[in-house]
DNA sequence: GCGCCCGATTATGAAAACAGAATGAAAAAA
DNA sequence: TTTTTTCATTCTGTTTTCATAATCGGGCGC
């Protein structure tokens, strides 16, 4: 009933010294006590204990110079589940204690899915890669598209999959594993990868804008991914803009569905040529790359369009720098970087508009974890949810736990 | 030259009682206990200590039914010192001890006034204020418009007041003080101000949008106002829309002189009648309230500009809302409330485009300080600098201190 | 090859923090 | 009224954490 201080201090610094292990992937007894502000003889005893539980293990003595052996995580301890879908496929990948990628997959989904089988779907796709695993799985996070509820482990509405309003993931997934499952925001799953292992790394502050068929945005403040309220933050698809042709919503104009609309929408009121035709042909099949194809291969009104995105993006990106200044701006989707002309014109008018003295320190940099980068940040953010080193998420649980046996 | 773990950890448990007793206005021991994890013993002694040493007094002993007197901040111990300024007026605050206002002063600018002048003002304000107070002052914080260099302790750039690029307002006040100085953005002492004794309180994420000669936006995320890098984080003033006239700022179109001036430029290409004659007329020297007046008397075009104006307010708020996600949106500065007619149209623009979820919790609401907000939370800001009650700040403080001393 | 140096790691006694019991005093119940 | 309950605080013995000093163990100059 009452908090247990003793438990829970303890049990933040032991993961609080996981933690740095795990993000630093290595080092040495003197680096956790210096980082994590711990006298050094508290953390030999912590990392005693820690190596007799099997969590740490010494590596190589040669590769520290001086002292004893670095510290490793035991890639042998467990394992993490992440799984990462969108309207077109799922994704999955199992990680080892350490973070390394230990098995990934993925599945294609047919074109008008139905609820039940995307579901039916992602629970088989988890089901191999944890029975492939040796190794016991600590936990699995789902990395979901849409408005995500954290806190209640659904999706609330995805717009690119059909009748997927209220979809209870965790709950469905807790009937076939019997393991810590959590849900979140698939953006801040990319985010908080690019952060750990990818461009993020060294970050404090950092945003990461995912635009693909949809736009979304994952924030690293202080070091945390952030949430806000009902973990909803990030929703940069619904930024809206007034327009001569009535307020528009960012998703309408930059995300590949919209502006592919759009464009379909103004090729309608133009002059037809062969070229055109042929896109117009296309219909709702018509993807980006068409586009971007058409204005390489030289028509001048599709390659303004094309401009015309890049600016949008830039102003995105300038709007973006302007209210967080974050450290960088990791651009992850293929939007940004469909073509060259999208790409600089993003760039230069992301320079024109971010403020000066916010610029000398944001820049745009892509990502460096590619398609599964996802699902590879649901399962190390698996790590963190099962060692918090947090004494507030402690004593929550702790009192979770008294209440389930009380 | 090493970090001091027991004098940091220390110190930060002091500190963290004292922003406590500080935050709630009066406490008792066990509530400590509590909120801050610590043992009830360790918060007996330290109490004990801190009543020793004069920072806490004991309250009226009938105030708390059971156990011993409430704690108080003894008010007597010291005082801080706000001083907030914009284009038209310096306004300064002294507080005790408890954040009480001791004595508050505004002055007024002169049109056109001169950088030197502005600096000359400032200094004698906060003179003034100083020898009025009865206590040490122990800090003293300026909440400063514009773009601000808060490590560097200067105002990078204001556009409202003449010559006003590089001000190096810390050093300044530092030939004239010998206390701890810091600068602030003015919104952000102005959000802080709201979140630790206005329309804020309770609320661990919450946004302050200050709409009034400028655009500006104080965050707050998980209980800790956020800078960004270089503090220079809310520039909301700078977010840009592509219009068909090309990029607009939000500045040129929400706030109170953009909005007047192109209010203007519209007049002038429409048709003529007395009362836009009138306003006409005074060309530069047209307010906001001037148009309002004449929207209210019944000019229907002028109406029609501040739905507008309202429509643009509500769908920045909106968007922030979408991408925060934060519990409440405080707003501040006379812009939104300018008018019924805005407030409305604003109100219910942000409820049109704020993602449902996000509208559970989300809602506008108005500041509660009023005009002396800023320099409050400037002043109420001292106490967290003078005591920081988080480990990473007292190393760093420390480390800088051996070193004069070294 | 031999000591010396530097810096990470382990002993050791002292200080801090804790759990659990005891205290005291008001509120609630009998 | 008396008794019981409740709850903030203090007391007591134990455990944890720390500062300091000692130790250890590889590079480096001689």
């Amino acid at each position: 009933m009452h908090p247990r201080p003793r438990e829970t201090k303890l049990a933040a610094k032991k993961n609080g010294i996981l933690n740095e292990v795990f993000r630093s992937g290595g080092c040495l007894r003197f680096d956790l006590a210096r980082r994590l502000n711990i006298n050094a003889t508290m953390v030999g005893n912590y990392v005693q204990e820690l190596l007799a539980e099997g969590f740490l293990i010494e590596g190589d003595p040669a590769a520290a110079p001086k002292g004893r052996a670095p510290l490793h995580l035991n890639p042998d301890y467990g394992s993490f589940l992440g799984i990462d879908f969108e309207a077109l496929r799922a994704r999955g990948v199992l990680c080892d204690f350490a973070g390394n990628v230990l098995a990934q997959k993925e599945i294609p989904f047919r074109n008008g899915i139905s609820r039940d089988n995307v579901l039916k779907q992602l629970t088989t796709l988890a089901q191999r890669l944890v029975e492939s695993a040796d190794r016991p799985v600590l936990s699995v996070g789902i990395a979901a598209p849409g408005q995500v509820d954290c806190a209640g482990g659904r999706v609330l509405h995805y717009r690119l999959l059909s009748d997927f309003d209220q979809v209870p993931l965790r709950d469905r997934f807790a009937t076939t594993f019997d393991l810590p499952i959590f849900v979140e925001d698939n953006i801040r799953a990319v985010a908080y990868g690019e952060f750990l292992r990818g461009s993020g790394r060294e970050c404090r502050n950092f945003i990461c804008l995912a635009v693909r068929s949809g736009v979304g945005l994952g924030i690293v403040i202080d070091g945390r991914l952030y949430g806000g309220t009902n973990g909803m933050a990030g929703e940069a698809g619904y930024l809206v803009t007034p327009t001569a042709d009535g307020p528009q919503l960012a998703t309408e104009m930059v995300s590949a569905t919209g502006f592919v609309k759009a464009t379909l929408r103004m090729l309608r009121t133009r002059q037809i040529n062969p070229t055109r035709k042929q896109l117009l042909e296309k219909g709702a099949r018509l993807t980006l790359a068409d586009i971007v194809q058409s204005a390489e291969a030289g028509d001048e009104l599709l390659r303004e369009r094309l401009e015309q995105l890049g600016t949008h993006l830039g102003m995105l990106a300038a709007n973006l720098a302007n209210l967080l200044a974050p450290e960088r701006i990791v651009l992850a989707g293929e939007v940004p970087n469909c073509s060259r002309v999208v790409r600089e014109r993003m760039e230069r008018t992301f320079r024109k508009f971010t403020l000066p003295p916010i610029l000398t320190s944001a820049y745009l940099v892509d990502g460096t974890l590619g398609g599964f980068a996802g699902a590879l940040g649901a399962a190390w953010m698996g790590f963190g949810r099962c060692f918090p080193d947090d004494e507030g998420t402690l004593v929550q649980q702790l009192q979770q736990n008294e209440q389930c046996v009380g």
